[in-house]
DNA sequence: CGGCTATTTATACACTTGCACAATAAGCCT
DNA sequence: AGGCTTATTGTGCAAGTGTATAAATAGCCG
C-alpha cells in the first residue's frame, strides 16, 4: 500500500474503465490510422497509437500478438470501409443503370472518398505490399470487388443501350473505367485545390461514356 | 599502433577507397531508393542505407546534413527520373501526333515504368506527402510537368484532325487521359500478371481515343 | 618520399522502439 | 458485500535509431 509519507510511493495508479472488447478493438484500429495518416508507419509507434487511444501501449499487446497484426487488420478495416461507401452508391432505387454509373462514378470523385487523409493511408500501406503479401492480399480482395462491381453496372448500362459485349469486351470497359476513377481519385486526393468543387465527377462521367461509347445526354439537375 | 599481442587491438580498421564526391552522393541515393523500396521508410535506416552503399553510416552524414535531407533528395531523383523516361517517347521522329500519343501511352504501360519497385517507391513517398511539403512539392512539379506534357500532344493531335479546343475542353482531356494513363499504371504495378503483355497499352489507347472522339485506327505493326 | 587535407571509419550517446511480465483494480457473479 | 476474473497499468529490457565527434588513413601535391 502507498505509503503517504514517501514522495515516491505518492504517484497514483492512473485510473481506467473496462470497455468492451469489441470496442477496444474498434479504438485502437481507429488510433492506428489516425497515427499512421498523420506521422506514416515510421511514427506510428505502439505508444503513440494507444496514447491516442487513451490506453497505455502495454494494452495493444492483449487484443493483438504484436504490432505486425494491428496493422494489417487496420489496412483490411480501412479497405473494407472504403470499398463499402463506394458500393453504398450503387444502391440508389428508381434509377436507370446510366443514371446508377453516373451516381456511382460521382461518389467516389467527391468527399469523403476523395480526401487526403485516406489517400495517405492507402498509399503508405500500398506502398509496403510488395514485402508484406497479407496487404496485398487484402488490396487484392477489394479492388477485384470494386472492378467486379464496375463490370455489372457496365453490363446493366450497355443492355438498356440493347447492346451486347461480349466477355473480353466488357473486361477491357471494365479495367479502363477502374483506371479512369483510380486516377481522378489521385489527382483530387493530392491536390484538390486545382479542380472546382465536381470537376473531377464531371470529367470522369464524360471520360467513361466515351469509353463507353455512350451518346451525350441532357444534364441531370442534382444537390 | 596496435600491438599483436594485445587482442583488442587485433580488430583492424576497415580499408576503404575515397570516391569521388558526385559518385559516392549518387550510390548512397540509389542505396537508399532500394532500402525504401524493399523495407518502407521504417525500415531504411541510416546504417541498412550505408551497408547496402558499401560505406559505414557515418558517412552519411558528411554527404547529407541528415536522414530527412537524404530521402528528400531521393524522392527528387525518383520523380526525375520517371519523368524522364515517360517524356523520352515523345521524342520519336516522323511520327504523326496521333502515333507519338500512341508511343507515349505505350511507354508508360510498359515496362520499365510499369514496375513494382518503381510503384512501391511512388506510394511510399506520396503517403508522406500530406505531412512533407517538399515532398509535396517534388510530387506537384513532376505530375504537372507529365500534364502539360499531355497536353501538348493532345492539341497536336487535334489540330492534325482539324479540331480546334478551347482551353478548357483541353485541359479536360489531358486531366481524363492523365487518369487513365495514372490508373492504368497502378493496375499494372499491383498486378502485372493478371494482364497480358501490351494489354494494359492497348486498353489505354483505346480509352484515350474514345475519350478524345478520335475515330478507330488501323493497327500500326509495331515491335 | 613525406606531409596535408578531407574522406572515411569507429565509437559514444541519448533516445525510441517492440515486447515481456508482474502488479493492480474494475466490474461482474453469486 | 466480497471474491474472481481479466482488462489494464507500469516497469524493465535488449535492440536499434539518428546524430555528434574523435581517430585514422587514402591519395594528392610539393
Amino acid at each position: 500500500m502507498p505509503d503517504a509519507a514517501d514522495p515516491a510511493a505518492m504517484t497514483a495508479r492512473r485510473k481506467f474503465r473496462r470497455e468492451g472488447e469489441e470496442r477496444r478493438r474498434q479504438d485502437l484500429i481507429e488510433a492506428t490510422l489516425d497515427s499512421v495518416a498523420e506521422h506514416g508507419l515510421q511514427g506510428a509507434s505502439l505508444r503513440t497509437i494507444a496514447l491516442r487511444a487513451g490506453v497505455t501501449a502495454g494494452l495493444i499487446r492483449h487484443y493483438f500478438p504484436g504490432k505486425e497484426e494491428l496493422l494489417q487488420e487496420a489496412y483490411t478495416a480501412l479497405v473494407g470501409r472504403m470499398t463499402e461507401q463506394a458500393k453504398a452508391a450503387l444502391a440508389v432505387e428508381d434509377a436507370s443503370p446510366r443514371q446508377r454509373l453516373a451516381a456511382f462514378v460521382a461518389a467516389n470523385l467527391n468527399a469523403p472518398i476523395v480526401d487526403a487523409r485516406v489517400f495517405s493511408l492507402w498509399a503508405t500501406f500500398l506502398g509496403r505490399a510488395n514485402a508484406d503479401p497479407t496487404l496485398a492480399r487484402a488490396h487484392r480482395e477489394g479492388y477485384l470487388g470494386f472492378r467486379n462491381e464496375v463490370e455489372a453496372v457496365v453490363a446493366e448500362v450497355l443492355a438498356a443501350e440493347r447492346r451486347k459485349p461480349d466477355e473480353s469486351e466488357l473486361r477491357r470497359h471494365a479495367i479502363a473505367i477502374n483506371a479512369i476513377i483510380d486516377g481522378l481519385w489521385i489527382e483530387g486526393c493530392l491536390a484538390a485545390e486545382m479542380f472546382s468543387p465536381g470537376e473531377l465527377a464531371a470529367i470522369g462521367i464524360k471520360a467513361i461514356e466515351a469509353e463507353l461509347g455512350l451518346a451525350p445526354e441532357k444534364q441531370f439537375r442534382e444537390t
